[in-house]
DNA sequence: AGAAAGGTTCCACTATTCGGAACAACGTTT
DNA sequence: AAACGTTGTTCCGAATAGTGGAACCTTTCT
């Protein structure tokens, strides 16, 4: 899920939340035992202590499931976002030039973290993916914002990175991506062909704060078969100039008060 | 928010989270020292840890927000919910026979967490109100909930209620509140005539787990103008199916693992 | 019934948090 | 420009809250 060391009480705390965060299927208590390297009383208790805040749950089998206060702190944090706020119109205006999924999302260590989306038809479920993570160096969102980086922070983030494969074409090593990021810096858009998952390519482009605090991207994702390369090529353009527009807006609005 | 005594060091942290969390704007150190009942020093290494975890980010003007790793963890919790997962091709159902918004949601405390919600139209941003807090007391959601709960139970935490006026129709004391409950059990549906928001009704119908450990309810809403008794009566009894759809498929599906 | 695994409670020990106070960095006033 | 008030950050002894080993229940298997 994301790095910070676990010190602390509210670091282990935490640390016990992600494990159960991100467990595939619902861990019972020697489950958790057997993940968390703590001795059994004090995972009981610290359990105790993030059921008591309503971070998780008891099943009725005994395990361990998320807590409604999660959805409640996102709920918070989605609506107070100003940096959402600002490109939605944006993302909107993109979503309804293309016809397609467009995703807005932010880098987040080696991750991006999608802060919206708009799906191209189906009217629901949009939800699932908001707050969904996926590795920066396979998505066209990541590869854009990783663009974005100044080159020190760029080589440090990329030694973090721990390749995984996910499709035949996903890239697995350092250099091919130092390439394709110099690629995506001179032509200002990022692509995703089939990188992540089989069938779906996207176009993207850099998003980043005149500070550079907050990095992010905007892209248009579709189905490879729908792909034609004149689409392509014209979502690039567009897809740089929403990026544009919301780098604008924020250099306007943020200018007095908050960020994201 | 939600109850939850801020006992030991991890329910102080959450205190402190929940301030910044339900806070109308953004909090600087000081707005933050204000609300939280601590001494400086202390109040700093709090935030400072909680700013080390990702839960809080300091935005550029030293103000806090909510950090990503809400989301994350947020995002997980929707889509490892069990309950919401049994119960969307129900709600989904229940959508496209009335074709207005219907909403799922469960009791936490006096108040009522959305756990899901397809619209009307609009197929955009439906996201906002997922985990979204309402009253139970106001809402057609909320007082279905209400009156699946066992009367000790129910009056226990009817005594926890305060009650606040949001429209000319809001219910604003205990006994009015109970008797209206009690019709619900008779009725089998609650309705909320605009008592949360003017011009906003809504049909609702209990939703309880065989052991009663999940108390929720699901509704569909309307604007007042558009509801004719015919198809609020006819609401109310497809709205039943569904939560007994619900129910059923819970009783199923929950008896050897896992739940909400 | 017996054994093993899973889960809970206890309590002396000690590491962490607490919180007052001193310090630094601005901005504002005299 | 010197003095002051605000806001945010750091320190450190004292005390509290978390730690973790071990004993204790409870359930499940053999």
């Amino acid at each position: 899920m994301a790095p910070a060391r676990d010190t602390g009480t509210l670091g282990k705390a935490i640390a016990v939340l992600d494990i159960i965060a991100t467990a595939s299927e619902p861990l019972r208590f020697t489950d958790v035992l057997r993940l968390a390297d703590q001795p059994r009383g004090t995972l009981h208790r610290q359990i105790a202590n993030l059921i008591e805040e309503g971070l998780i749950t008891v099943n009725r089998d005994q395990s361990y499931g998320l807590g409604l206060r999660l959805l409640q702190f996102a709920s918070r944090t989605w609506a107070s976002n100003a940096f959402r706020a600002i490109a939605e119109p944006h993302i909107r205006t993109l979503h309804e030039a293309t016809g397609e999924t467009v995703h807005l999302g932010v880098l987040h260590g080696t991750d991006v973290v999608y802060l919206d989306k708009i799906e191209s038809r189906q009217n629901i479920r949009l939800v699932s993916q908001i707050g969904n993570t996926a590795p920066a160096w396979c998505t066209g969102v990541g590869k854009a914002a990783l663009s974005a980086l100044a080159d020190p922070d760029l080589r440090a983030l990329i030694a973090e990175i721990r390749f995984t494969r996910f499709t035949p074409h996903t890239i697995t090593d350092a250099r091919t991506l130092l390439s394709e990021i110099a690629a995506i810096r001179r032509e200002g858009n990022a692509y995703d062909r089939e990188e992540h998952e089989l069938g779906i390519c996207c176009v993207a482009a850099p998003v980043r704060s005149a500070d550079g605090q907050l990095i992010a991207g905007v892209s248009v994702t579709a189905p490879a078969y729908r792909i034609t390369p004149e689409f392509f090529s014209s979502w690039a353009a567009i897809t740089r100039a929403a990026a544009a527009a919301i780098m604008r807006d924020m250099a306007i609005q943020l200018s007095p008060r908050r960020s994201a």
